[in-house]
DNA sequence: CATGAATGAGCATTCATTCAT
DNA sequence: AATGAATGAATGCTCATTCAT
């Protein structure tokens, strides 16, 4: 506007906006997660990001708008794993594996996941609408779903297992030992979280996964 | 009064007074499952028990305190269940059936459970301090750890599998059908509630933890 | 009424009633006294005194009510001194140090006297109505104001200084002395609590009332 | 805007919000001294003020803090007194004159002083931290005092009455009359209110200040 | 007379959102 | 684009008073 040069030329203020804007979503994606989209502050988010509070309704309509779109790439980021993406038909007998050790990668790297999950889940998914779920659904489970099947066919997986539930048990498994620690822990009276106790507990996870909890397979 | 027995004469004030404290706790139960402990309102709260606001402080002393008594109630009632229980030795090679099936059973029986344990993981478990996780701590919890020593030494469960493990497997299958749902059956785009699918899922996340993923166990 | 015997029987129900009644008029003049008519609570007075809550309506209509009879106490026993009434013509010269004092003596046996009448100022002594000031009004005054027009006859006292000024200058040393004694302290930043200070102050206040604050008078 | 001077532009909004705090402040300062820091309800200051109730707390922090800053300006009002500071040792004779006629001023320009004194003294001064009274205590009292000291070296002042005693003897004639007006009218029966009558009373007290209350002084 | 439960108006404070510059 | 002031609907909690036994 101001300038005279057509095309893409980036003025000052449009690149401070594109900063500003990341600011804020940076923001409220670190006090969603800690605090849910309840509890999480306006002007907290505000003064984290170091921006005036009404740029988050310029850039983001709403509290509500700029949570969706955390959650989206939230859950993006979760479904675009080049991991899981890789595997190929010559893996389907270590893929449970593979794909357990991702999730709690992925876990691990991203500690707001389980957070932002659990308090959708809390909410009745009140977050997201229809249309963004289409843009979400992740690639890599079509992908997974094809070796499950294939697997199955070859006499791998069991046929009397559907990959739905091959993988949900996979998904609580990992997930479960992050949002359920705390309570987990105390009822249990054993100390869960350290990287030890976490590598002992999936090791043993997918021994049941892949053999059952019997010693001895009559 | 209706009672001929003397001594324990309950005056009809007490007998209010004991309806009144019940239905601002059942209330309480309700929002506080529903919308967590910051999203219940105090007012709504006492709206929906059809009782006196001040009344709540009079005998939760505050939200937070009604909120409290709420969580101990919702564990107690999930810690002490006469089902596992009554295990005995002789159940050790179907007792991960049955324990599975209870731990359904519970989930459907007391649908705040997943939501106010979702909600104390999010807090970091504020709302209950250590004291009160001794007159919590399930009882079925050291039957069934007796019973799994048993069945390791007889050479029934793997040796290489905690108890630990074993249990938290069980949890987390279970919590997260229910805890989420929503989110799952939106990724995976398969519908998940209904007492059909609820049913298959059981029966096929226990043929995985007894027998394992594999279709033969070479 | 129960009772059949005529005259002054008292039974242990209207004994036991002069007690509860005792109990809530002086607590209520201990936290009147310390909190004001406002920030005394009905609750608090009720437990200080160990007694329902209910009975202070019953007996004293209502928290106003209570405070009446608590303000009206306070001046009565403040308004019938007998060291003041004891005076006689034969004091005229050394009343005004006696006055001083007994004004010391009572705010010192009575600390609760200057906050209630300061919170009756503050609040436009609302707390009592014309009615009750005729019973108030101190037996003392017109004796020590007989005495003052003796002693102005007599050449004793100033003929240009009327017993109002006299006995207000009097009023006002010793009321002060007590009830700014805090903002006082911290403005001169001089301690003046404690016996020693106090006796010095009243002495020294005394040798400016009966010879002025000049060394030699010329 | 109005101003041609660069750089001390002042916006309109800084200019509304500059506003905005004073006539907050001095609905506060109204409302505080005629309830009390208690009985000012926060609503009302708002009301009183024409403002949002929100904006106390962004300027403010809290009701108390408003009633803190207004304490601290009565104080330093009363506090910088020009008559009192040009006082010179050729005045000291007649200083005593000079001074109670000046509390009387200031009394009667700012009738809030006595009543925040009354409150401030009543709740214990919890008003106000040592802090605040290092900003507060007047300059004028080092001056008097300079002047007093130098009245008694000189011989005009007596050497047995400190300045303390002296300070506050003027204080308390002068506080006392506006502070306990109500309740001591009542009592003696007079009217004490009234332009004439306070003049009446000043002069008479100011006689007993400088020669006592005997009519010759022998 | 005494008691404990109940009531309803009120109170300080917070917060998402909008306005004006 | 950015800022700081302003708004109004809540929000948890309190308290004087009344009711019922």
């Amino acid at each position: 506007m101001t300038s005279a040069s057509p095309g893409q030329t980036v003025s000052p203020k449009q690149r401070r906006a594109v900063r500003t804007k990341a600011r804020i979503f940076r923001a409220g994606a670190e006090l969603f997660a800690a605090k849910g989209p309840a509890g999480a502050r306006v002007d907290e988010i505000a003064q984290l990001a170091g921006v005036n509070k009404e740029r988050i309704y310029a850039y983001f309509g709403s509290k509500g708008g700029l949570y969706r779109e955390v959650l989206i790439d939230v859950y993006a980021r979760a479904a675009h794993n080049k991991r899981l993406l890789a595997l190929t038909e010559d893996d389907i007998e270590t893929m449970t594996g593979t794909v357990v050790d991702t999730f709690f990668e992925i876990h691990e790297e991203n500690p707001s996941f389980w957070r932002l999950l659990s308090w959708e889940n809390l909410n009745g998914g009140s977050g997201l609408r229809a249309i963004d779920w289409q843009q979400i659904r992740s690639a890599y489970i079509a992908h997974l779903q094809a070796l499950y099947t294939i697997g199955q066919k070859r006499g791998v997986f069991r046929a009397d297992v559907d990959f739905t539930t091959y993988l949900m048990l996979l998904f609580s498994m990992t997930y479960f030992y992050f949002s359920n620690r705390i309570t987990t822990s105390r009822l249990l009276d054993v100390p869960l979280s350290g990287e030890a106790v976490r590598r002992q507990i999936e090791t043993q996870l997918l021994t049941i996964t892949r053999h059952g909890v019997f010693a001895t397979e009559a």
